[in-house]
DNA sequence: CAAAAATGACTGTCTGGTCAGTCAAGTTAA
DNA sequence: TTAACTTGACTGACCAGACAGTCATTTTTG
């Protein structure tokens, strides 16, 4: 398919390591090999032999890392989506900032991340498409990301509210709407940018403007 | 897997018909059984054996119809979405009707076929997880859905524009906006319903509410 | 009865997972 | 220090099952 990839893991990189630090690396490589390959197949159409050849490593140690091909999709998600979570959280915690402002640096960088096809995308695009075939898989995204993610909006939201930024007090109970365009985004791309591009920042901005109230630091003209 | 399903075509349902009805009903079958197949279990898990089982017609058959599974799916796809078109056109031909009251009994319609399992729902699923691996599906869907049904929001839009009912005039530049709280509804109802019901009433009032105007015919109360 | 249509056993291929053997890292002892 | 020895992580040939697509045979129809 594409011989321009090098293997993740080079023999040379594990000279003179102990055995359990080749084993760790060996164990990442594998990871971020499935990363590679279930991202760009998808699961069902991904060898583990491909995987395998990818990462740099003899198939079967895969199976000394992950009982078999289910557990290495699940405990691959579970690895690359805990990195994700404090992307959100600090910037969330900021009292100063008005809502706002806020919700916008924490979305334009998400869909900068989901439109330049990097890990956060990937990943959400790989549990949105197997996700109703893997109920597990949809499951470890609910409780990892889903609901602190929205009980980190609801909360922002709730502050707006009370600061009198936000006008529409319904809105603290349909946090999932602020999401939203984000999905249109990574969806979009993923299928539908060969044919048309889509102005993210004018999207995220419209969206914001109408859910928060037009009114605010922002001082564009309509 | 699910004994209680009886296969699409029945045997006695050909009697005393022309070969081309026949040929005509059976093709129908195959179609209907893979879609009942694909959504439910993804193209890749599905075995054209089950397609044939369910739709109560032999393995070679199929190939009769169709050159091979690949042809099957996009087959079905045109065949599954062209009737959803004028689901929408008739309704937003209506000019006397405001806007707003205009996109939320489509919206509202289309919501509910997502969340109880219709074939609008499934066929979008079945598009946006399988999109990213068959190029050729999200063309289809894209020239066949999405460009009309953008055309025809925009136009909407435009009118309420036009009519003083929209303030936001960078909406019509946007249409995909409104659409979001769809892409929401699927998703959650697919993957996530098991864990918290989502208010699709809710979020789809609100975020009408929010990119036309609070105002409009609703007498609703916050 | 001949032609057309339908069938399902069959084939070649593919792939998830295994396991006996290999060899580098680690250990011991001289 | 280093040579001999031990260990267990790693490997890839192998296996069993699955599956898309074919085609000789059977069934239906006109």
């Amino acid at each position: 398919m594409d011989k321009t990839s090098f293997p993740t893991l080079q023999k040379d990189k594990l000279k003179g390591l102990t055995r359990q630090q080749q084993t760790v690396l060996r164990r990442e490589a594998i990871l971020k090999a499935a990363f590679q390959e279930f991202t760009q197949k998808g699961f069902g159409s991904t060898r583990m032999e491909d995987v395998a050849r990818c990462a740099g490593v003899g198939k079967g140690s895969i199976y000394l890392h992950f009982s078999d091909k289910e557990a290495l999709l699940e405990e691959l998600i579970k690895e690359y989506i805990l990195p994700l979570v404090p992307r959100f959280s600090p910037t969330a915690a900021n009292r100063d900032i008005p809502a706002k402002k806020l919700l916008h640096s924490m979305f334009s960088r998400l869909i900068d991340h989901i439109t330049r096809g990097e890990t956060a995308g990937q990943v959400l695009y790989l549990i949105i498409s197997e996700g109703a075939r893997f109920p597990r898989l949809a499951e470890i995204y609910y409780q990892t990301i889903i609901t602190p993610g929205l009980a980190t909006l609801t909360a922002v939201i709730q502050r707006g509210i009370e600061r009198g930024e936000i006008k529409d007090k319904r809105l603290a109970e349909c946090p999932q709407l602020l999401v939203a365009p984000l999905f249109v985004s990574l969806i979009w791309t993923k299928l539908f940018s060969p044919y048309k591009k889509l102005d993210m920042d004018k999207l995220l901005a419209l969206s914001l403007d109408s859910l928060l109230g037009e009114a605010g630091e922002d001082d564009r003209h309509g």
